[in-house]
DNA sequence: CGGGAGGTTGACAATCGTCAATCAGAGTGG
DNA sequence: CCACTCTGATTGACGATTGTCAACCTCCCG
């Protein structure tokens, strides 16, 4: 169930130079939230950092782990998630390229949860100080990644609500569509036309469900033609307007600028 | 079901002093996160701030309101809570004295929830501007409002868990613990013995429950002597590891220091 | 071709929700 | 001091969404 905490290290950047950095997913993530100048751009990109090539399922972070740096993805997904006494699992995040997905480390010192990657990816791993200087000395880095910080608050809030008052179907629904712009935005599909990248498993652990009900719910929105699938995991939102009503879906809470894809359509 | 937003402002403190701010609770509750010095200490207390006067039930903020300033509660409960499709509401988090009931509004322009007073109380509200002058100009300051943050974003991701994959009588003990420690350490109570300051519906809303259940669920955690209650709303903690471990309790995910009671008793 | 992971389905069980009635306590006005 | 009222707590009967168990299927890969 848990396999073991192994990596590869691959590459060790610290070129004085922006181009080819293996950071660009992350300069371009944190670009979202603000606007940098050259030197907030240059800082970025010349973070000292380690690249790790991680298999599918290997853990980046485990509970419990102290922190000495904090973790981009660069490529691939991650989830992170806590095991409760029951021995159930609770998917608490889902994250993709450029994201940071334990910034909080950074500053709390130790993984009060664990951080896996769900598929083959390679993550930079970031010293902690150098993330704490960098968003001192470069105000609009510092107030980018406090952004970042808080934009996840609301999503975790977003999925309190969820999963404390939705129902199965509305839950899921409302997973796909938080899916669908996030991919967008992050340059990696269509908001039309994704590829899962959870299993009806994980995607059961993600909305407090069974992987059982998660299944029938499944098929049930595209009985009812709110989801198309020409095969498990493709999901095919033909009409979006449907699926965000399905799903009780405002993207506010993701605080993504008005290009929002769930304007147009 | 809305009462209106009335406020009453009764104190403007732009005072040149420390002694006697109206924000003392704020630097207790950062104090927590980071050491500071004098010029820090000066520096929070000596924030332009407007006081209000609120009344039971009433708002703070509404969900899409614009964020002018950050709010910080003085005295009093207060909760955050977003309402879903079906007119169910879902409490998101819990506020007292001292702590930041929307700090995130500062950096991202809007409300994506309701805050809303449990209890009659104080509010001390911040324009934003200071806030996050402050933060770039006293780095311990940012650090320890980064942390609150982060702090924030960990619990929420903790009522996720327990939300997602815990049963009602685990679900409902562990906010019991919660909430023990967390009115101990704002000097609101002892750990053993603590008044709940949420009505049954809104444990309900919550965690994700009925308050009929909850009713039920407490009951039966009072019968099986996990608790004691003399009164509806009081919460007598007769053995604190009997309750920790009925709610799959553990404290890291706080970041409480060293001096946790759950390790006492 | 065998094995394994993931997806699908049905039968049945149970936790939790709904509805509705009653009760207890606090505050109010006569 | 006592009806009156309102909110919140409590309890029972019943219903349903969701979980559990278990089988089988499908696809991919070595």
């Amino acid at each position: 169930m848990l396999p073991p905490k192994c990596q590869r290290e691959t590459v060790v950047n610290k070129s004085g130079y922006n181009q080819g950095s293996a950071l660009e997913p992350l300069l371009h993530k944190l670009s979202y939230w603000r606007k940098f100048d050259e030197a907030d751009r240059r800082a970025i990109l010349n973070l000292p950092h380690v690249v790790k090539s991680l298999e599918h399922n290997h853990y980046i972070v485990r509970e419990f782990d102290r922190a000495e740096s904090a973790c981009v993805l660069l490529s691939g997904f991650a989830i992170r998630h806590k095991i409760v006494a029951s021995g159930h699992r609770q998917i608490v995040a889902i994250h993709m390229k450029g994201e940071f997905v334990d910034l909080q480390n950074s500053m709390l010192g130790f993984a009060d949860h664990s951080v896996q990657m769900l598929t083959p990816g390679k993550v930079a791993m970031i010293p902690r100080q150098e993330i704490e200087r960098i968003a001192f000395e470069l105000p609009q880095v510092g107030r980018a990644m406090w952004t970042d910080s808080l934009v996840d608050g609301s999503i975790f809030r977003e999925w309190v609500a969820n999963i404390g008052r939705r129902d199965a179907r509305t839950r899921i629904a409302h997973l796909l569509c938080e899916f669908s712009l996030r991919l967008k935005v992050a340059g990696l599909g269509e908001h039309s036309n994704y590829e899962m990248p959870l299993t009806q498993e994980q995607l059961a652990d993600a909305t407090g469900l069974t992987s059982v009900h998660v299944n029938r719910t499944l098929k049930q929105l595209q009985r009812d033609g709110v989801i198309d699938r020409s095969s498990p995991r493709s999901i095919v939102i033909g009409d979006w307007k449907k699926l965000a009503d399905t799903g009780d879906f405002n993207s506010a809470y993701l605080h993504l600028h008005d290009e929002d894809p769930a304007l147009a359509d």
